[in-house]
DNA sequence: GTAATTCCGACTGTTTTACTCGGATTTCTC
DNA sequence: GAGAAATCCGAGTAAAACAGTCGGAATTAC
């Protein structure tokens, strides 16, 4: 039931890209550097991003990467869905037609699992990185940007 | 980000043993013929459950288990805590005083966390076992109980 | 005394996590 | 064209978590 240091990871190099990327493309070594996350572990997260469509890369020397469409089209279920993949609490295969759970509606428990499962959903599909950007840049611009020492 | 086989087996078999422990207290090898489950299997489970103080045990021949309280009073999330432990998507450890995150409130990503964290609770605390306990009883009176394909 | 039961800790195979590493490919700059 | 700075990609690996099983001790009804 917890995330793993792909979604928490992850989201905090998205910010990172989004706050940086405003001029030019932003690579995967500035963001380790201000991050403090190995470069060869933010290839692989980044590679999910780029796969989902959340970001786009520019190749070559001066290289990097770009959010592929503006930040508030992005929540933060968009993020941690393509780091994480299904963030569903319990993934019920009862969605299905002719799944292997036959009395699927009936099962008392499904009903625990949607609750959790649609409350999960809306929570991160309601914030978008472009408020996390916003509040970033707050806290930068008052001196107070989160040190290094924070590990989610 | 998913719960584990304890929530989601340690959850049909306290609904179990709600719905058949009015009478006499409910055994093991009863809920493990009922919810196909192996029986060492869910010894471990309701050790848990008895640890948290949700069931009472009774030992010897005949013995069996029975709840600790009314069953209004046993929330989902008391129950998914006892068995799985912290349900928090991510455990900041920006609650303690001196915790390693020192930049703890002025972290971005936290403020995402707390969000998740503080919706899976509220999904979970707000579901009491007595709903989940006549919602069966319904079920079963229509003949329609879960079969046992569902492994949910 | 015996059978039914809870209680308990140790053990084990499998899967997932959290990474690292080596090298191929692309592109800018000189 | 050479070299450096990047992305891109798949394979490998140690450690942890998961999903159980197993053997046996303790308790109690009959």
């Amino acid at each position: 039931m917890k995330l793993s240091t792909k979604g928490r990871y992850g989201l905090r190099a998205l910010i990172d890209l989004a706050l940086y990327s405003e001029e030019e493309a932003v690579s995967i070594q500035s963001i380790s550097n201000r991050q403090n996350i190995s470069v060869s572990y933010l290839e692989q997260l980044v590679a999910k991003l780029r796969k989902a469509g959340l970001v786009q890369s520019v190749r070559g020397a001066n290289g990097g990467y770009r959010l592929a469409k503006p930040s508030d089209e992005i929540s933060v279920g968009d993020i941690l869905r393509a780091l994480e993949g299904n963030l569903d609490a319990v993934t019920c295969s009862g969605n299905q037609e002719h799944s292997t759970c036959e009395g699927a509606d009936l099962c008392v428990t499904r009903f625990v699992w949607q609750r959790i499962n649609e409350s999960i959903t809306q929570a991160v599909d309601t914030m978008m990185l472009s408020q996390l950007v916003e509040e970033s840049r707050e806290l930068r611009d008052k001196g107070q940007i989160c040190n290094q020492k924070c590990e989610n």
